[in-house]
DNA sequence: CAGGTCGGCTAATGACATTAGCTAAAAGCT
DNA sequence: AGCTTTTAGCTAATGTCATTAGCCGACCTG
């Protein structure tokens, strides 16, 4: 019986896996399913990965890098509330076009401090404290402007994902006011 | 053979579910462990419920109303920041000590206008909307600004309460900083 | 081309949700 | 009370899924 070998690669494996989540639904994902994709058989996907929360977490990892790598080009050579929207705005735009992959993110709790999802989770950091450089923060206050700004936005991003705004006003000019109100807030709340 | 009656309903079941779901996760909750705790066999379940996809939606559903409750009572008599900082905190603590219920509520597409899940989120508004009466908001962006709120608030409970927060700092801090920061931006956004 | 590693495979197991169909407990009626 | 009807438990069976064990040929190295 001939069995060509399919290439297969941890690496490969994950963007598969994230490339379907994103069109099935994260909860949908199965090992199944992926290795139908990958024109494979279920146990196959073992000898690359060790289990469908090892690719849970490759997933979560891989997210959380791209994110970075979004908000931190749209912010480039921007400052002050063009910088805090382009960040929003970088996120949103990631979180619709890929909710499977971020809907990834959520609910993983850190095995610790060497796990490849924290490690991610922390690089992912880095852009938004660069947003935050522009506005007048007292250096013991970054910590908590960082989280305050990773909890609107994601708050944000994960209601419109999960469709948790039912009724019809614009969410967009809803998203653009959400904006206003944290530069303002950031600008008078520097102290 | 005897087989006395349980005497269950489908709030019994759900409340029951909902109590494990904060014990052990929300995504640890099964058919199985929930009927094992009610001293029954599974399928005596489906006698009342839908399936487990009716059960998450119901717990959900419970979760919200507890939430407004929650909130509501904390506002009272409270105006301006004391009532954004109880509506807050209150929303946070019932994340904290219920985790699982609260897990319940993310992530659940509304199946329509009728759906108690849809009903008792919109019902959980009531008291935010309480909350900015307080603030000068101009009526058509009231929306708006319900919707900050909710980003904010859940996106801050929801990060504390997956292990978002890795680093040192204290968060209680972080979160007192968040409210005033909100306080700062719907005073100044409000025009 | 001989040998070893390793990536595919089939087969088996076990957890889980769900459905079908039985039986006895409760509830209602005369 | 006795009879009937409803219904809430049950056992048994099915199907989906993740996971493990173990085989065997494909590829690399000499």
């Amino acid at each position: 019986m001939s069995v060509p070998r399919a290439g297969l690669h941890a690496d490969t494996i994950t963007a598969a896996g994230a490339a379907l989540a994103d069109e099935i639904g994260f909860t949908e994902l199965t090992m199944g399913g992926l290795a139908e994709r990958l024109g494979v058989r279920t146990p196959s996907l073992y000898k690359h990965i060790d289990g469908q929360d090892d690719l849970n977490r490759r997933i979560a990892a891989l997210a959380h890098v791209e994110i970075a790598d979004a908000v931190g080009t749209a912010t480039q050579g921007r400052a002050g509330r063009d910088a805090l929207a382009a960040a929003a705005h970088a996120l949103r735009d990631f979180v619709l076009a890929h909710p499977g992959r971020y809907a990834a993110t959520l609910g993983l709790t850190p095995t610790g401090p060497d796990d490849p999802v924290a490690i991610a989770a922390l690089r992912g950091l880095g852009p938004f404290e660069a947003v935050l450089r522009a506005y007048d923060i007292a250096p013991e206050k970054t910590t908590h402007a960082l989280r305050a700004l990773r909890s609107v936005f994601h708050g944000f991003a994960d209601l419109q994902a999960t469709g948790g705004f039912q009724w019809s006003t614009d969410v967009g000019e809803s998203f653009e006011w959400l904006i206003d109100l944290i530069d303002h807030g950031l600008r008078h709340t520097a102290g």
